[in-house]
DNA sequence: GCGTCGATGGCA
DNA sequence: GCCATCGACGCG
């Protein structure tokens, strides 16, 4: 895909695990009514369908799993802790419910904000729950491919699933490498792409 | 710098 | 009762 083009529906239509590692470095663009905020993504989680514990679609499909279990390019938006949305990528086909959920981003065009942490960034891109199910090619919000090349690229296990047993430990976790890990992540599991 | 804890609401 | 979180607080 050409540096800096809009991605399509194909881009998204990919096991979870292939997807949130090439989503990072990609350009999430949030158009609002009166400006437009763009971010590099340079940290995201894969959730691998129904089989894994610590996906949402483990127990099943729900009114709030629902989203996952359509197709492709979606968002799955959800509130965690009664107070934070949380921004996921439906990934996959129909009936296999896998997600991204994006963690951590860089803005860009001088925009200051901090949008290290799933709970932030969401915050700070304005995405809350009516974007639900909204169609990630589509107008308020969508991704560009990587502007330059692709990054060196950190594996490491997903955080805050300490419930999800054997799933815990799974190298699901993709950081830029430039960033680096933030305070408060597990450290000793890096490893090198 | 690190551990602990409360906020706050939808969900199973 | 549990959470795919965050920020405030206390410590020494």
């Amino acid at each position: 895909m050409s540096p800096g083009r809009k991605l399509n529906l194909a881009f998204f239509q990919r096991p979870a695990i292939d997807l949130a590692r090439d989503l990072i470095g990609t350009v999430l663009v949030r158009r609002l009514a009166d400006r437009v905020l763009r971010a590099r993504i340079v940290e995201t989680e894969a959730y691998v369908g129904a089989h894994d514990k610590a996906c949402h679609a483990y127990k099943g499909r729900t009114r709030r799993t629902e989203v996952m279990f359509g197709p492709a390019g979606r968002a799955y938006v959800y509130l965690i802790y009664g107070m934070y949305d949380m921004f996921n990528i439906v990934a996959s086909t129909v009936d296999d419910p896998q997600a991204v959920l994006v963690r951590g981003a860089i803005p860009l065009d001088d925009w200051q904000i901090d949008l290290s942490g799933p709970g932030k960034l969401a915050r700070g891109l304005a995405i809350t729950r009516e974007l639900n199910g909204c169609d990630l090619t589509g107008k308020e919000l969508h991704l560009q491919s990587r502007p330059a090349g692709p990054p060196d690229i950190l594996v490491t296990p997903r955080i805050g699933i300490d419930y999800a047993e054997e799933w815990k430990d799974s190298l699901l976790r993709f950081v830029d490498a430039a960033v680096g890990q933030r305070p408060g992540s597990r450290h000793g599991t890096k490893l090198k792409l």
